[in-house]
This record gives structure tokens, C-alpha cells and sequence, in this order.
RNA sequence: CGGGGCAUAGUAUAGUGGUAGUACGAGUGGUUUGGGACCAUUUAGUCUCGGUUCGAUUCCGAGUGCCCCGACCA
């Protein structure tokens, strides 16, 4: 797209009332807009990112098998009331509203109620097991504190999957694929070095529930790291008992902050009992379904690529979610840049042109803001070469690409 | 929810109990054009309500909003 379309505009400070380096640096640039404490708008450039975030998770979950669907964010409170999770001294996060009869909604805090009690419509023999669904969805959460950029907010989306399974060894079976299919998300991400499955408190049907979290001073959570097996514990289960059931010993830990940027949990039957979600075995006996829960926020993982992969020039977007691959800035030469940009849109390569007539300054420095994996020059020495300026993002030194070998190049 | 801080133009800031200033941005004209270039000119502001006062953006009170620390975080 032609930057001098791009209605979004990058600021050469950032607002004073904004700490964290994720809201800086995404505020600055244009890729969020802060509605209120806890509440940020998504602009042009963010939404592409956001999308790109999302359509890995999304690819990822497909390949296990996951069904995408969505489910209403509108909830009903009696279906709450069956799980014991309306009252607000039991889930203090909902934000409760009426119908104009008066009867009260909950705007939802997560889905397993919903999900389970529909499953049970759509599930009743052995035979329509197992079953992954997901979706992404708003989650509304009235936090007592919002804080820290896009990291924790009042609403948010979240990639949540619900596996419904016959028993526990298909519930294993299940779980591990998940979590396979984590690490290579957060790898797609560019987070992978520095993500560790951590173990946390866990919930009634297992011992432990997992997390993935990313090294970095930006997060809330405290974890010990033991590098040569590559896992981690959170600092609330770091006790004796728990390090000897997972043969980790204390001396070889490392402490870490971090963020919390997944997690999965074994529900087991807490969900299926109470709402009724069963099915018919071999034998025609009924059996409650065994469920776990599997989240992701994407708008978190947008902040923690920002906190973690960013440089003192700005954002450093990885090719996987960049909202162009490609900037390519005219300096002076906007016939050629055109032409380049024609060619390099027209092979399917995303590009982001800076066609405006401004300074060669500003437009370096508003590319480095941006953060692109590639700037392309095409300036008035590239006339007389015949060749593009390419530099990565991640790199100081630039190349030259002729312009004959340029698509090619973006094509490898 | 406990504690602390802050609130002036689109953004960042200065200042004053008596006509609110600067920079960036934006508009216009012109000069520039490989790391936020320059000249001229224009534009736009004291969070809300109440109190004190001849007069409040300034002092006082309440409210609201935002940030930070803590608690909380299926």
C-alpha cells in the first residue's frame, strides 16, 4: 500500500502517560489506538499484525485438527449459575449488564460454560469423539488494574481451543499435541528461544497446569528456568515437592520475569458434569467428556514481540507478522520506486511505499519506527547503479539488489 | 481494592491571582532533498463542578481520567 494513503500518522514522542515500551512504541508508530485504560482500538498497521499473529495460531490449530468457530460474547447467567461462576465472589472479573426486562447478561469472561453446554447438543456416542474446538474471541474482563501497554486489558482477544475427549489417555494424548503445537507457534513467532513450558498451579484434574512464558522484564510473572531440559516452573508452585516430582534441582534454576503468553489447562470432568455433556460408549454406558482449555492472546503476543524483538529505532517486526514485508522508500526518484512497487505488489510480495514527499530523514527514521523486516531505497543513485538499496531490519549494513533480480530476490 | 504521582493546543512542555508562551504537528507560499533540513506566515489549549476573590489556568474542596507500586488475575 502507498504510505500516502496510510491515514495513520507516527508521533516523534511518545504520550507522557504511557510507560511501558509495548504502548510506546505501538503508539507511536500507529498501530493502536488507546481508547480508555485497559481498552486499545487496533489501526491499519496493528491489524495486519494482529491478523498475521492470529492466522499462525490459526494454522497451527488447524493442522491438530482443531474447528474454528465463535461463540457469543452475551451470556446467560443461569447457565453460569450451574457452574458455581456467576457470583462475583467467585469470578470477580465480569462485567454484568440487563436486558431492558431486567434480566441479567454477563458479557463473557471466557467460553467453557457456553461451549460445553452446545457440545452437548452435537456429541452423544463415542463415535463423535474426540472433538478440538476454537476460536478467537473478545474476552471482557473488569481487571481491578489494567496495566502495561496491550499486555493486560479489559478486553481482548483470545485464541481459545476446548478439547473434548472419551477418557484420560486420549485427554493426554490431546494435551501434548497442544502443546506441540504451542512451541511451534510461538517458534513461527520468533519467540521460541526465549519461551519456556513452565509448570503452574494447576486445577483440580491435574497436578500442574502448564504455561508458556517469555523471558522479558516487561512481564508480571516470575519463573525459574532449568536450561538443560529447557523447562521452567512458575515461582508459585517453586517448592521442594513439586521440584522433586519434576527431578529439577534447585542449585541449577535460574530466575527470569516473564510473560505469560499461553497456558493449558486439564479440565477434566468439571465442566461436563454440571452441564450435562456426556456420551454412549461401546457398551451404551454414559460417560462425562473430559475437556481441557488451551489459550493464547494475540494482542499480548503483539506486545511481547514489541518488548523483547524491538531496538532503540523502533518496532523489529518478524517476516511471519509483519504487516509488510517490504518498505520501500522513494528518495527522490518516485518513477522508478513506482515501478518497483508495481512490479514487487504485482509478484505478491507485500510492500508498504513511502511515496510522500518528505525528507529522506523522516523517512528513514519513520521505517525504522515501522519496523519491517526489508527496507528497499530507490533513490537517484539506484538510477545510475541500476540497483536497489536492500537492507534488513535486524541488520546495519545494506546491500544492492539490481532491479531485473529484485522480485526474484523476494520470491527465495 | 490499598498506596503514590500527574492533569495546559493533535503531541511534548513552560509560566502566571490580572490579555497563556515555546517546540513538533497541521495549513499556505518559497527554498531544499540519502538520516527527523530551512525561511515566512496561519492554526489550535488551561479536565469537570463548586468555593475563596473585584478577578482563578494558578489557591481550596469534591469529582473524573491517566500512569506507577502492591493486592488480585477461570
Amino acid at each position: 500500500m502507498k504510505q500516502s494513503q496510510l491515514f495513520t500518522r507516527v508521533k516523534r514522542e511518545a504520550p507522557k502517560d504511557e510507560v511501558s515500551k509495548n504502548a510506546q512504541l505501538l503508539l507511536r508508530a500507529g498501530f493502536i489506538h488507546k481508547e480508555m485504560a485497559g481498552a486499545y482500538s487496533f489501526l491499519p498497521l496493528g491489524l495486519r499484525v494482529l491478523n498475521n499473529i492470529m492466522q499462525v495460531i490459526r494454522e497451527e490449530m488447524n493442522a491438530v485438527g482443531g474447528q474454528e468457530l465463535s461463540l457469543a460474547s452475551l451470556q446467560e447467567k443461569e447457565l453460569w449459575e450451574k457452574t458455581d461462576r456467576w457470583d462475583d465472589a467467585k469470578v470477580d472479573v465480569w462485567f454484568k449488564t440487563a436486558l431492558k426486562n431486567g434480566t441479567e447478561l454477563g458479557l463473557a469472561v471466557t467460553h467453557e460454560e457456553p461451549i460445553t453446554r452446545m457440545m452437548a447438543q452435537h456429541v452423544s456416542s463415542y463415535r463423535d469423539l474426540p472433538v478440538l474446538a476454537y476460536q478467537f474471541q473478545t474476552k471482557f474482563r473488569n481487571e481491578t488494574r489494567a496495566k502495561s501497554g496491550i499486555m493486560r486489558t479489559r478486553e481482548f482477544i483470545m485464541k481459545d481451543l476446548y478439547s473434548f475427549t472419551r477418557n484420560k489417555e486420549e485427554h493426554e494424548t490431546v494435551y501434548a499435541t497442544l502443546r506441540e503445537a504451542y512451541k511451534k507457534i510461538f517458534a513461527r513467532l520468533g519467540l521460541g528461544a526465549i519461551t519456556y513450558q513452565t509448570f503452574a498451579s494447576g486445577g483440580m484434574f491435574s497436578k500442574y497446569s502448564e504455561e508458556f512464558q517469555t523471558v522479558s522484564n516487561a512481564g508480571e510473572d516470575v519463573i525459574y528456568i532449568d536450561e538443560a531440559s529447557g523447562k521452567a516452573l512458575n515461582v508459585e508452585v517453586l517448592n521442594d515437592e513439586v521440584l522433586a516430582d519434576l527431578g529439577l534441582k534447585r542449585e541449577n534454576l535460574i530466575e527470569r520475569a516473564s510473560i505469560e503468553v499461553g497456558n493449558t489447562f486439564s479440565l477434566g470432568t468439571k465442566f461436563s458434569e454440571p452441564l450435562g455433556l456426556s456420551y454412549k460408549n461401546e457398551k451404551g454406558e454414559s460417560c462425562p467428556v473430559i475437556m481441557g482449555s488451551y489459550g493464547i492472546g494475540p494482542a499480548r503476543l503483539m506486545g511481547t514481540i514489541a518488548e523483547v524483538l524491538s531496538d532503540g529505532s523502533g518496532l523489529v517486526w518478524p517476516e511471519s507478522v509483519a504487516p509488510f514485508r517490504v518498505h520501500l522508500l522513494s528518495l527522490g526518484a518516485d518513477e522508478k520506486a513506482g515501478e518497483t512497487y508495481t512490479a514487487l505488489t504485482a509478484a505478491g510480495i507485500e510492500v508498504l511505499y513511502d511515496d510522500r514527499d518528505t525528507t529522506a530523514g523522516e523517512k528513514f527514521a519513520e521505517s525504522d519506527l515501522l519496523g519491517m523486516p526489508w527496507r528497499v531505497v530507490v533513490g537517484k543513485r539506484s538510477l545510475e547503479s541500476g540497483k536497489a538499496e536492500v537492507k534488513k531490519r535486524t541488520e546495519k549494513e545494506a546491500g544492492e539488489v539490481s532491479f531485473e533480480e529484485l522480485v526474484s530476490f523476494f520470491q527465495k
